[in-house]
DNA sequence: GTAATTTGTCTATTGCTCTAGACATTTATA
DNA sequence: TATAAATGTCTAGAGCAATAGACAAATTAC
């Protein structure tokens, strides 16, 4: 149930169930958290750690502590980022919140990857436009990709992002009216590096990583994308 | 980089990077991981700290140090699991492993909680068999699943599926020959509970979860599953 | 208004994590 | 065979995590 001699300490393992349980409605029925005294009996931990956790989830906003009252949960409902051939990050979270946009990071030309070469079609070390870009919805980071592009065929890719905040859009000024999702792979794994800054997520987060690969309506490779998300804002539905 | 304060040791963050440096191939070029003594330079860190990390990694299998030699990092692919409209295990992972196999490890009646009787398509409360069964490749927990049926149409696919092993054969006794995949919803976060022990991973794991839902030729729902996937040991992968 | 409930704060103590250094053991190399 | 390089083991100490208990402060219910 909870192990002590993990490397995760108490509260963190402890946070992580109750931020679980919150998405599953196994707490917060009625907006509202058991009292410290009665977690701390549910979990066997003093109530002090049970603190310690519940401090940690005021600070990621999930929770909202009143003194003498008892500790709220902030309405936070997970995003669902459906993947499909036709996935575009505006469009996506349309009608789940009010606000989108991407922001472009950082551009760079560079040889191609083995792995990236094969996806785009590519030769070995062709060269490639990569833009770093972080997306946000309603003013919360959610996800953060690294796409590359052949530099051969899109030159201005960097430039027409950064103008538009869109890669549908910066596409569709290098000509392609339209474009479909080849495939999509999807891992999970512990955020790292600038990853945990750019999401705002604390060390020990689990960010979804989905591989794509998006064609041109003729069947050419045209992007190769890692989009890294933070697990515990957006769930990906696939189907339906 | 490395945080101190964040409620996971040391180690265990190193742990994850060196596990991520391995799969991204920073590290362990030919095969070999740098020595103790420069990786502790590298992180910050002392030489001990590293020791606590590689020695989780070699719990987990990944690495496997020879005094005198060095520390080397054990081939393990990740097994890729499709996503699609006719998802079926033993087929999803055939080519990847020679065996695959479903065992049943609990059955019970209870009523549909609300979210699954939504998805079911019927009342709440209505009477639901759950199935929580684990299933292996080559002798190796993947993944770890609990579905619900509805018990009225079938009220004898928990032996059907012990007899068989398969989903697909015990709904085929029951007279359902075809079904597709209407949706899955799939999101991560750390094992926990019974599913450390049942896939063999170490606290602090993460799991990639898959909701499911399955119906039949008609477009009945007949089946309600969440999976979890060692996500170190398997990514899914939509289309293509 | 009083009592009960609940969160907030403080102190002390125990145990685990990380650091530091020294030395042993094994393997590869000159 | 001698040396270097790497992992393995041990001891000691500083700092953080978790427990324990007590009491303060705010809110709600009677």
């Amino acid at each position: 149930m909870i192990d002590r001699r993990s490397g995760i300490a108490l509260w963190r393992q402890i946070a992580d169930r109750i931020r679980h349980g919150i998405a599953s409605g196994e707490f917060g029925g009625e907006g509202r958290l058991p009292p410290e005294q009665l977690l701390s009996q549910r979990f066997g931990v003093n109530r002090h750690t049970i603190r310690a956790a519940i401090a940690a989830l005021t600070q990621e906003g999930v929770l909202r502590a009143e003194q003498g009252r008892g500790t709220f949960v902030e309405k936070s409902r997970r995003l669902s980022y459906p993947i499909g051939p036709r996935t575009r990050f505006t469009e996506a979270l349309a009608g789940q919140t009010r606000e989108r946009r991407a922001v472009l990071l950082k551009s760079r030309h560079e040889p191609a990857r083995h792995d990236i070469a094969a996806a785009l079609g590519l030769e070995d070390g062709a060269l490639l436009i990569r833009l770093e870009t972080l997306s946000e919805a309603d003013g919360r980071p959610v996800s953060r990709s690294t796409s590359w592009f052949p530099a051969e065929r899109f030159p201005e890719i960097a430039e027409a992002f950064r103008q538009s905040g869109s890669i549908t859009r910066a596409l569709k000024a290098a000509g392609v009216v339209d474009y479909l999702r080849k495939s999509t792979t999807i891992s999970a794994r512990h955020a790292e590096g600038g990853d945990l800054e750019d999401l705002g997520l604390a060390p020990g987060a689990i960010v979804l990583a989905a591989e794509a690969v998006n064609i041109d309506s003729e069947g050419r490779p045209i992007q190769f994308a890692v989009t890294r998300f933070a697990a515990d804002r957006i769930e990906l539905v696939v189907g339906d």
